[in-house]
DNA sequence: ACACGATACATCGTGCACGATTTATTTTAT
DNA sequence: ATAAAATAAATCGTGCACGATGTATCGTGT
């Protein structure tokens, strides 16, 4: 009403920039991917999984899930569709009969592409592309301090981050025991 | 294999981190709010919506659309759900019978809670306060340039952004001219 | 006045995503 | 060796999210 304005606004309004902005940022990387992946009849959730296949040549449901972060029968449901699709096979594991082997369906194995593994974040990399390096420099900076502040909170709160908090540790220098 | 990385290495690694944050600071945002969500027994997508309703007292199926940036089938699908919970009404709109009229239930308008309205981003608030006052700036500053860079590219190839991209003009303290 | 395009909403089909439960198998503790 | 705990998948139910399609209603142009 005023413009004096209390010390708590200020974050409030932070917040809510920042908020908008992952659900903008996300939302994009979702439909741009969209467009790569529907030119191969797939979708990005799927094409994600194909790419991991592709990378342990055979993988477990729960492996795929610690890797993609998402629940098993998220996955579960995901492998089912693209079984469905000739994409990929299963196989009971031999050692383990509780494990089923992952693999590419020996069609897809032979023209993988290869792009279509990598893809994932193509679309990031043009968006960096348009900016100089010190500014991407800040963008990395800015994501960092946020996403290490949010595991903190994490932490703090105990919130249950089995597969779920442990993926972005890598992305420091620093990362020395636990 | 050496230690010669190329250039386009690097930014490819930012954009494989910069994906991976995006995505883990949605799921977190998602996950936090669910908790807060759930007490009240209904989702967050629900809460957005009765948050809408709520400052606007009565909004149409548009609107809303436009509002929070889902498409008109996504919001209507909500809507039925918090009306099947009583929690709203809709009444045809008697200038234009093609507009519907969503309006808090009676039942809801009283104890509205306030705070239920807002508590979108309450959860990245705690985070922001976790950070000094010149980190906070960081974090802003990253995002404003990822996500310029994103409007950036999205205008360049003519990415359909019908009620998607103009999400975030606000926050700059420039909103001069629509 | 009437046809035509635009608009607002509802509906349908598909896929993602998760939690909860179930089933089969393995591991462990006794 | 057998019972009990643990683990891996599958399955079920719910809700979100979107595009495509259908159905009224409104606005215009002629």
């Amino acid at each position: 009403m005023c413009d004096l304005i209390v010390k708590g606004d200020l974050i409030l309004k932070r917040a809510e920039f920042i908020g908008e902005s992952i659900d903008f940022l996300h939302k994009y990387t979702m439909k741009s991917l969209q467009k790569t992946a529907e030119e191969h009849g797939v979708t990005i959730p799927q094409i994600r999984v194909i790419g991991d296949v592709y990378a342990h040549k055979t993988v477990s449901i729960k492996q795929l899930s610690q890797n993609l972060k998402m629940t098993q029968s998220t996955v579960s449901d995901i492998v089912d569709r693209l079984i469905a699709k000739k994409l990929l096979v299963k196989t009971p594991n031999q050692k383990d009969k509780r494990l089923v082997d992952i693999s590419l369906s020996p069609r897809l194995a032979e023209d993988i592409d290869e792009s279509i593994a990598e893809l994932t974040n193509q679309s990031l990399v043009a968006v960096l592309d348009l900016l100089d390096p010190s500014e991407q420099e800040a963008v990395e900076k800015g994501m960092k301090l946020l996403v290490s502040a949010v595991k903190e909170k994490m932490l703090a709160e105990g919130m249950d981050n089995h597969n779920f908090i442990d993926i972005l540790y890598f992305s420091e220098k620093d990362k020395r025991g636990k």
